[in-house]
DNA sequence: TTGTGTTTTATTGCCTCC
DNA sequence: GGAGGCAATAAAACACAA
């Protein structure tokens, strides 16, 4: 056999290629090359036809994996944008353009769409995070107007009981009960989260977005809408609200909710 | 140059759909 | 039951700091 000659493993239903000595065509470095290099320099995808051919075949070399081309990639790209899915026809003359294949292009269309698919999951991540982040900010801040809310209620007590003092008699007025006031913020908390959760403006573009459940490309998100009561995503802050009223000046980092298991 | 982390290409095994 | 999809994974290719 011709030491030169260039061949692919069938049995790896790629086209893995080597030259015949088992060395692939470009070891190392970065083979970044244009189209019209990788005619000169890979033979084989001159013709697509000639990925068909059984001549080219050698069963017993090791394979090797090839980068594709940026042109390669570039058109494949392209059609992932139109559709990520691929039609068998597609497929097939998609392959043939590109002297690749089907199942390159298959495979190449599988580990993109997964690669699109943790893209839109961190995307989520990031938008619940900050979502949640928000949410904790608003509670800090609500938690404050509360004390300060409670102060007032506690100090225009006082000076009812001492104005009634004053006007001789017995003051006819009882100071609020201390559990009360908690009570009432966390009311307060639930309507106005909802009210963020519920808004056109201003809170996670996540929980905002008008699109359907289905995976569509621009704004689209693993999160669902309208199926799961938003509340359940955001119960832990309730709960962190709620621990916040009991624990007000607890320290240390406040438990995310994407420390759940 | 080399060690190491990341990305890309490809396989395997399981699942669903027709 | 075959085709095609996905998750998990392997391993080559690549990037980059030391």
């Amino acid at each position: 056999m011709d030491s030169s000659r260039v061949f692919f493993d069938p049995s790896y239903h790629t086209n893995m290629l080597f030259v015949g000595n088992g060395d692939p065509v470009f070891r190392g470095g970065r083979s970044v090359m244009n189209m019209e290099e990788t005619l000169k320099r890979r033979p084989f995808f001159s013709s697509s036809e000639e990925l068909y051919d059984e001549d080219y075949y050698d069963e017993q070399l090791p394979e090797k994996k090839r980068r594709l081309t940026p042109e390669q990639v570039n058109m494949l790209e392209k059609s992932f944008e139109a559709e990520n899915k691929l039609e068998p026809e597609q497929k097939t003359q998609l392959a043939k353009k590109l002297g690749l294949q089907p199942r390159q292009v298959a495979v190449w269309f599988q580990n993109r769409r997964a690669r699109w698919k943790t893209k839109l999951l961190e995307r989520d991540f990031d938008h619940l995070k900050s979502s949640y982040e928000s949410l904790l900010s608003d509670v800090d801040s609500i938690c404050k107007e509360n004390d300060k809310l409670k102060a007032e209620i506690v100090s225009l007590t006082e000076k009812l009981q001492t104005k009634e003092v004053a006007a001789g008699g017995a003051p006819k007025s009882e100071p609020l009960p201390a559990d009360v006031v908690p009570h009432v913020s966390i009311l307060q908390l639930n309507v106005k989260v909802e009210d963020r959760l519920s808004s056109g403006s201003g809170g996670s573009a996540v929980v905002e977005e008008e699109d359907g459940p289905q995976l569509v490309d621009s704004g689209d998100s693993y999160l669902p809408k309208d199926d799961i009561d938003r509340r359940n995503y955001f119960s832990p802050v309730f709960a962190a609200a709620e621990q916040q009223q009991h624990h007000p000046h607890d320290d240390g980092e406040p438990l995310g909710w994407w420390a759940w298991s």
